[in-house]
DNA sequence: CAGACGGCCAGTTTACATCA
DNA sequence: TTGATGTAAACTGGCCGTCT
């Protein structure tokens, strides 16, 4: 009764008694083939390792573990080019996301320039008195449409609630 | 069902090639 | 010539499926 690595260990020390090759590079002759055929199937079936390994010279072993390793390789390699397209995308939404945060500074300014604009209106015609019809009925529909609730809610704002108020409806985050 | 075995994978070690 | 470094070949242990 042996454990699973015991058992492990007495295959490889039966496969290792077949020969003590020192190791050694593979000839370009050898690589080019097995490249060749690792680009027409990834995986070995038992046959094509025997006549892979008959045909270069190699132990079927050799071979077996030829394609291990270029399995390997070749995930590392994949890893490494996802990776780096998803780096280059992500660049991209950063840059977008900037341009959208000059954006919405441009459009608050303009906000500001705009009330400040309703303002000086509003002092032309009502001698200062801002009422309520001003923000409740002139901008209502840039802002979306409010309901019986909201508009109450301006009833009663100032300047500076109203100005918070609009803010928090065209950007809700705060960027 | 248990045990042997082979294949695969991820991680590690080892031998060799290259370069400063 | 030598030590550092990179890379390919080989090894290890774990897991899984198949066979007997």
């Amino acid at each position: 009764m042996f454990s699973v690595s015991e058992t492990r260990t007495r295959r490889r020390c039966r496969r290792k008694a077949n020969g003590d090759a020192k190791k050694r590079r593979l000839s370009d002759e050898q690589v080019r083939f097995l490249e060749m055929s690792f680009r027409d199937e990834r995986k070995l079936a038992s046959g094509r390792k025997a006549h892979l390994a008959a045909e270069l010279g190699l132990d079927g072993n050799q071979v077996a573990v030829w394609f291990q390793n270029r399995r390997a390789r070749h995930k590392n390699k994949q890893l490494e080019e996802t990776y780096l397209k998803l780096k280059l995308e992500h660049e991209a939404v950063v840059i977008d996301k900037c341009h959208l945060e000059n954006e919405v500074l441009r459009l608050k300014e303009k906000l500001l320039e705009a009330e400040e604009e309703i303002r000086k209106l509003s002092w032309s015609v009502n001698g200062g008195n801002l009422g309520s019809s001003f923000s409740a009925v002139s901008l209502q529909p840039t802002l979306g449409g409010f309901g019986m609730e909201e508009e109450a809610e301006l009833a009663y704002m100032d300047e500076y609630d109203f100005y918070n108020y609009t803010m928090e409806w065209t950007n809700p985050y705060g960027m």
